[in-house]
DNA sequence: CATGACGTTTACGTAAACGTCAACATGCCT
DNA sequence: AGGCATGTTGACGTTTACGTAAACGTCATG
């Protein structure tokens, strides 16, 4: 076992180029262990991509994912004082999450609106109103 | 009544500035009436802003909001015959919705967990596993 | 041993989404 | 008339998130 992954495989498992992984690993999102030059992903290595590619789609900046990673990795490790700020963030984080559930509702809903005009235009298209 | 409102007025509202106003027009997101030189906006433009921004909010670039915006526009006008394409745009939309639904419920999820993890190191901090 | 296939770094290029002047017009207040 | 707020159009600058090449190392395989 303990799985290790190449960056060519990485990138053919989640859909993107070994260069976004490079530059991923500049902007301090990820470390992978090296062997010689190469880069060797582990199980958490791959873990950490998802959580990166999730928060990416829902449009946070790289920055923004990388703060949040080193934030909630230090929670995990001791930085005992900094609890509080850490439930701050979070809470922020939630806040944003929660708009983003609306605005999904509400564009939703809108899809729903056209597309039953269409719908009602293609059963009786003669209809000027 | 025909409420109007200025550049400025609008860019308060919605918390954003003049010159992104500006610039989503020459993207062709919004046209409003002129008055002159200055740009005069009416309701249905405020309401198009507020699409737009719910857009930006979930992650879509300004050209995709444009054409779907447009698509969507001649949806309600009369092009009959792109009936059945706008359906399939819509339903590749939700797709990416759905998915964002997801990832979301994911995320929070994931918060719960750290925050969990914070409030039981607060309370026993001695605890080393 | 040479020839791919795969990996590496370095560096420059680029599209998107604005910010930031500059330089000017226009309305209205005193 | 003067002055200030508010508006306008360029034009250039900046950041983010990679793409794209160049130039080279390394390993298995015919």
């Amino acid at each position: 076992m303990a799985q290790t992954y190449t960056i060519s495989e990485l990138s053919e498992q989640f859909d993107i180029t070994a260069r976004t992984i490079r530059f991923y690993e500049d902007q301090g999102l990820i470390s992978p262990r090296r062997e010689g030059t190469r880069r060797v992903y582990e199980e958490r290595d791959r873990v950490r991509m998802k959580l990166i590619l999730r928060a990416k789609r829902l449009g946070f900046t790289l920055s923004e994912i990388r703060e949040t990673l080193d934030l909630y990795d230090s929670a995990s490790g001791g930085e005992e004082a900094q609890g509080k700020f850490v439930l701050e963030v979070i809470n922020q984080h939630r806040a944003i999450l929660l708009q983003q559930q609306n605005d999904i509702l509400d564009v939703l809903q809108d899809m729903k609106n056209v597309e039953q005009r269409i719908l009602n235009k293609m059963k009786s298209p003669e209809q000027k109103v």
